[in-house]
Order: C-alpha cells, then sequence, then structure tokens
RNA sequence: CGCGGGGUGGAGCAGCCUGGUAGCUCGUCGGGCUCAUAACCCGAAGGUCGCAGGUUCAAAUCCUGCCCCCGCAA
C-alpha cells in the first residue's frame, strides 16, 4: 500500500518515542492528546510532552474534553485513517472510535500481557518483583487492555530499577516494536493472538497513599514498592508531623518492633520491619533537599531504639 | 497573585520571637593511642550568617525589595 495515513493518540513523555516511530512508517496526519492543564509550582498551563512533539513536527493536534460528546469519532473520520496507534493517551476509547479506521486501533502497552493490565504496568511489574516485564502492541477492543496481541518485546528488570529507569527503556522499546511490527501489520503479516486467560493481573493506577510506608511489611516488599514508586509517589513516612520522604534504601537483616531504628550512622537509617529492615540510605525532609541518611543524622539524632516515624 | 518550609565555615543543623562574645554533630589537616575498628584522646584551619537597601550606638537576629533551593497542589 502507499504511505499508510496514521492517527496517533497519545498524552505522556512515554508516548512520545511511539509517535516519533510513526514518522518513519507512514504519514502522521493528526495527533490526538489530552488537554492542556495547569501543572508546576506556579500553576502555569502546560501543554503534553507529545502535543510538544507534534508541534515541533508540524503535525495537527486534536485535544478533545470527551471523546462521545461532541462525537469524536465523526472529526476521526474526517481524517480517515488507515490505522490508530494509542500509547498512554489516558482515556478508554468508545466503541464507534475504536471502530473507526479502516485497520483498527492498536494499543502500545508497556508489560508483558496479559500481566498487568491497567494504567499503572511499569510501576507493578516492579512491586511484584518481576524478573523480566516488556512491552506489547495488541489490536484494541472495548475492554481494559484486553485485546489479541500482535508482537512482545521482552526486558529484564534490574535489581535497582525504579519505575523512572524502567519507563524510559519501555518507552524506547515500544518505539522499537513499532518499527519492527506495524508495517508488518499493515501488510497483513501479522495475526492477532487472543491473550491467554490464565495469568491476567491487573495493574490500577496508583495513589498517592500507595507510597506510604507500612513497616510492618516485610523489608523486601518495601524496597520493591520504593523502586516501583519513584519518582512518584515516591516513598515516605512522616517525621514529627512533617513529611519525610525516603528516594533510596536497601534491605538490611537487623530485627525489631516494626518502626524502631535499629541503627543510625553514616552507613544508614536502619528501621525494623514486619521482616528483616529497611536501611534508608537517601532521605528527603519536608521543605529540604534530598539528602544521604549520613547528612540528615549529623543534624538530627535519632538513637537506635526510638520510634520516630509516625506513619 | 494557588498554599507552605528554607538559604549560617566543606555537609547536616541550632541561634532569629525576647538585637550586643557565631554554637552543635560530622568532615578536613596535624599529633597521640590501639592487633584492629563507623573507635577514642589532644590540637588546628576554615564563616562577607543568599544579595541589596533601611531602622539602630549596635543586625545572623527587626523592616523592605530581589535571587536561589525545596515540600504541597496539578
Amino acid at each position: 500500500m502507499t504511505r499508510p495515513r496514521i492517527v496517533f493518540m497519545g498524552t505522556p513523555e512515554f508516548a512520545v518515542s511511539s509517535l516519533a516511530a510513526l514518522f518513519d512508517i507512514g504519514d502522521v496526519v493528526a495527533v490526538v492528546t489530552q488537554p492542556d492543564k495547569p501543572k508546576g509550582r506556579g500553576q502555569a498551563l502546560a501543554i503534553s510532552p507529545v502535543k510538544a512533539y507534534a508541534l515541533e513536527r508540524g503535525v495537527p493536534v486534536l485535544q478533545p474534553q470527551k471523546l462521545r460528546t461532541p462525537p469524536f469519532s465523526e472529526e476521526l473520520r474526517k481524517l480517515a485513517p488507515d490505522v490508530a496507534v494509542v500509547t498512554a493517551y489516558g482515556k478508554i476509547l468508545p466503541k464507534d472510535v475504536l471502530e473507526t479506521p479502516a485497520r483498527g486501533c492498536l494499543n502500545v502497552h508497556a508489560s508483558l500481557l496479559p500481566r498487568f493490565r491497567g494504567a499503572a504496568p511499569i510501576q507493578w511489574a516492579i512491586a511484584h518483583g518481576d524478573p523480566e516485564t516488556g512491552v506489547a502492541l495488541m489490536v484494541m477492543d472495548e475492554g481494559l487492555d484486553t485485546g489479541p496481541v500482535l508482537a512482545e518485546k521482552r526486558l529484564p528488570i534490574a535489581p535497582d530499577e525504579t519505575s523512572a529507569t524502567l519507563h524510559d527503556k519501555l518507552s524506547k522499546l515500544g518505539g522499537e516494536l513499532l518499527r519492527e511490527s506495524l508495517p508488518a501489520y499493515l501488510r497483513g503479516e501479522l495475526k492477532p493472538k487472543p491473550q491467554p486467560s490464565e495469568g491476567v493481573v491487573l495493574a490500577p493506577i496508583i495513589e498517592k497513599e500507595e507510597g506510604k510506608l507500612d513497616f510492618t511489611r516485610p523489608a523486601v516488599e518495601l524496597e520493591r514498592r520504593l523502586r516501583a514508586f519513584t519518582p512518584w509517589p515516591g516513598a515516605f513516612t512522616t517525621l514529627e508531623g512533617k513529611l519525610f520522604k525516603v528516594h533510596r534504601a536497601k534491605v538490611g537483616q537487623g530485627s525489631g518492633a516494626p518502626g524502631t531504628v535499629v541503627s543510625a550512622g553514616p552507613q544508614g537509617l536502619e528501621v525494623a520491619c514486619g521482616e528483616g529492615s529497611l536501611v534508608l540510605l537517601e532521605v528527603q525532609p519536608e521543605g529540604k533537599r534530598v539528602m544521604t541518611a549520613g547528612e540528615f543524622l549529623a543534624g538530627r539524632k535519632l538513637a537506635p531504639g526510638s520510634r520516630p516515624f509516625e506513619s
């Protein structure tokens, strides 16, 4: 076929490399992204990373408030797309939208389906302690990440992986997956393969509360969650009523009543957990910059046996 | 004008309210002790207290403006 007409839908940084890949595959006739929203300390209106990139490439940008009223599918139909590619758009697509592109809507999802269906697959893959994850290209249906899979690429999860690092790797991998598989799909060479009914795990959107450190849990779990929820919402507790963030920690062998300080020194601030202990390495008191546990302890003595955290 | 915390020797903090000798825990340098150690002892260097004005006999401390860092929120 001639160069396919592609409509891209996506919003955050993660989606940018997918969009970039599409320019090598066909004509990107429009980019759909979430409306501009106030962001940052000054509450200035910010455009999405996808919009910024689209503007750079001179592609028309659509930012519908709603996909149903007025019917977004009408606008989409006028673009006569051969296919729509969706990467982290942030909204459920209604049926009439899914049916508008001639070859359907494809989704780049950041997990090995059917594991981690949902909004936060990267985070949950780390939180679950999975040894590997990946990206999947699937044909969208009306369910939540339930469509048949066309192709996937795998990636090991490093022991010190955070969602920040994994996010970048998978984003890039998503672009590669599109370059390799989308042309083949458009030529009719890829067969959608229904997801197995076994092994389904949901990856619900992360709430701020998820980052709260519960020292009654095993240290291994807390350490994984810390990495999973970096950079957002992070791992935190409170110290004298003020927010106390933990940016880096490792599992230790100490023991004691959950939440008590096992040891405090240049090597870290060791806190007893339900199982084992968590050695806090980099922390950040509210209003302060990130600092090592040693630096923090130089100005704030925490005696072993005390229980300063009020989470 | 979205809310809030903070800028004090190299690091982290106290002092500011109730102006008048710049303190603490580390680090650094020199010396000592020890089989040894994140140890301990002795001594030393190092600060225009973010910047600019103002009030005052006197400002880290009170007042005004500006710069920078950070938390919340999104």
